[in-house]
DNA sequence: CCCTTATTGATAAGTTTTTTCAATAATGAG
DNA sequence: CTCATTATTGAAAAAACTTATCAATAAGGG
């Protein structure tokens, strides 16, 4: 039995054929997979599997820290408007009231080790910080 | 006239009421917001505006380079299985491929600057780099 | 002050995600 | 090993989010 199951039982869920199909999914894909990706995969190798459950999966694994939400590209949904030059924002949890920050080239010495272990040329990166203002660390 | 509207102009942009509506709300709120909030914000506000034309005005927004797009903490799509320790990836833009790089240790200094700069107190963070996996750099 | 044409917004179509609920299957008990 | 309990599944439908269509409007040059 997989480290994953073990987790899942002792953490009161049952091990089922889809979540196995959507674990073993995800570990045999280098690439992250969407819950739409996840369910076509999982058709074209007769899974027995359905989009939804592929949904509530995802959800419980990612609550148990099994699996990591990344954001690709396009997609989501927050706008700020931008400052000159920064590209870095810290969002409160509480409140949602963000701000820039600058300084990106602390992250130069980061990207330039990660470029030599992994062999990826590193075209662009995404920062985000999330914490509490001023304001609500109070609360 | 706003430094943004100049832009829009010379862009070939007409400034428009919506247009104006959609960066003054941006300008106003200190927290990033949605397109539905947007919507919602002006229309408390009497402004003629559609909520297909925040789309579209977002977008244009967007590639103009005068909002960011950042990511609330829900909402968006690939995942991938969790290995233990990691927590940051690097995905490839050209095939998608993915790997987890280790070493968060490296912004602890960032981090530390950013609150004494700013007051906040960070409790996490999302990094993503974005690259040419090997493969693809040949390509 | 017009005329041209980019832009708007209502409606509708397309996607994505969540809810509902009867049927199914995983696990513990016997 | 079998049964009973109950978490889980998946189809269908609802809800939410995003994009396309197109006639009406308004921005901005002449």
């Amino acid at each position: 039995m997989q480290d994953w199951e073990e987790l899942l039982s002792q953490a009161g869920y049952r091990v089922t054929e889809p979540r196995r199909w959507v674990m073993r999914l995800l570990l045999e894909s280098t690439a992250p997979l969407s819950p739409q990706a996840l369910f076509e995969a999982g058709r074209a190798r007769q899974a027995r599997l359905g989009l939804v459950t592929v949904y509530r999966t995802l959800a419980l694994f990612e609550e148990l820290g099994l699996v990591h939400r990344v954001h690709l590209q396009e997609d989501c949904h927050g706008y700020l408007p931008t400052s000159p030059g920064h590209r870095h924002f810290l969002i409160c949890q509480h409140c949602g009231s963000a701000v820039e920050f600058p300084g990106s080239e602390d992250l130069e010495g980061l990207i330039a080790t990660i470029e030599a272990q992994t062999g990826y040329r590193v075209a662009g990166h995404l920062l985000q910080l999330l914490g509490l203002c001023p304001a609500c660390q109070g609360m």
